[in-house]
DNA sequence: CACAATTCATACTATAATAATATGAATAAG
DNA sequence: CTTATTCATATTATTATAGTATGAATTGTG
């Protein structure tokens, strides 16, 4: 029951980019410095995120990538699903309908609905911008202290 | 994010050994049938909710199986912690203290805690015996019909 | 007492997933 | 034309998953 590395490297990305957003385009290089990542293994989740539409790049020299729209339009689901599929909690729940020859049977399945529910309710009500907001408070409070 | 098949197998296996509750001892076997899983598959699973003290046993010929208390008594949280180690997304966040060197910039470990905590409550608040009437219902309904 | 049924304890194996690193081609700015 | 960069793919090491296999220890029954 664990989230990747790739979907917490992802989620970072994401986060940097909006962070850092300052209309130019932002190098992999710039954010594996910042958030202590491997340049490479950015280079990997890049192109799920890319193909997802959710960035826009430039190649060559002064090249790079930024978020296709505003930080609001992106819920921590959406960039997890890109990278780790289905986040249900098991995969029985992803066909539709269900083909298991026991669903009729089934009780547990209950269970992971509600888990499924909970967990979706979590990762598709948080914004990468309510994100950035709480770098941000945490930023201030910070400079207050 | 998947629970393990050990995870999946092990609830079954004891919301087996509720329902099917005569006082007498089950056999692995049995279940084993019952449930269309492996017997060996199931004697590695059985000896991890043993140690926790969920299963009483008798060996030998006539032996099995049986649920140490009643099965409102456990959670699924519990079966479930038992098999998978910890339930949380993320692995930092089973550090008491936290230990991340990143952790006084870290902003997306609120997401990896809202979500822990939504887990959590769904698997502490079923139990075995929520389970039990939930396929009791079911038998009901499909008599009447 | 022997035997069959069972739990209990380990070892083994095959496959897939995870978490990267490595190599280098394509592109574009200066 | 050189350098910085994205883009594409291959390779590798480690660990986890999902079992199967072997056999010892125990105990009720004929």
């Amino acid at each position: 029951m664990k989230i990747s590395t790739k979907g917490r490297y992802a989620l970072r990305l994401m986060l940097d980019l909006a962070v850092n957003n300052t209309g130019e385009y932002i190098t992999v290089k710039s954010i594996a410095a910042r958030q202590e990542l491997s340049e490479k293994y950015l280079e990997q989740i890049i192109p799920m995120l890319s193909k997802a539409g959710y960035l826009k790049s430039i190649r060559g020299a002064q090249g790079g990538y930024k978020l296709s729209k505003t930080p609001k339009d992106y819920t921590v689901g959406m960039i997890l699903r890109t990278i780790e599929g289905s986040l249900a909690p098991v995969a029985c729940l992803e066909d539709e309908p269900n083909e298991c020859p026991r669903y009729d049977q089934c009780v547990t399945i209950d269970v992971w609905k509600q888990l499924n529910d909970a967990i979706n309710n979590v990762v598709d009500n948080i914004t990468v911008e309510d994100l950035v907001n709480k770098y941000k408070e945490r930023g201030t409070i910070d400079y207050i202290i």
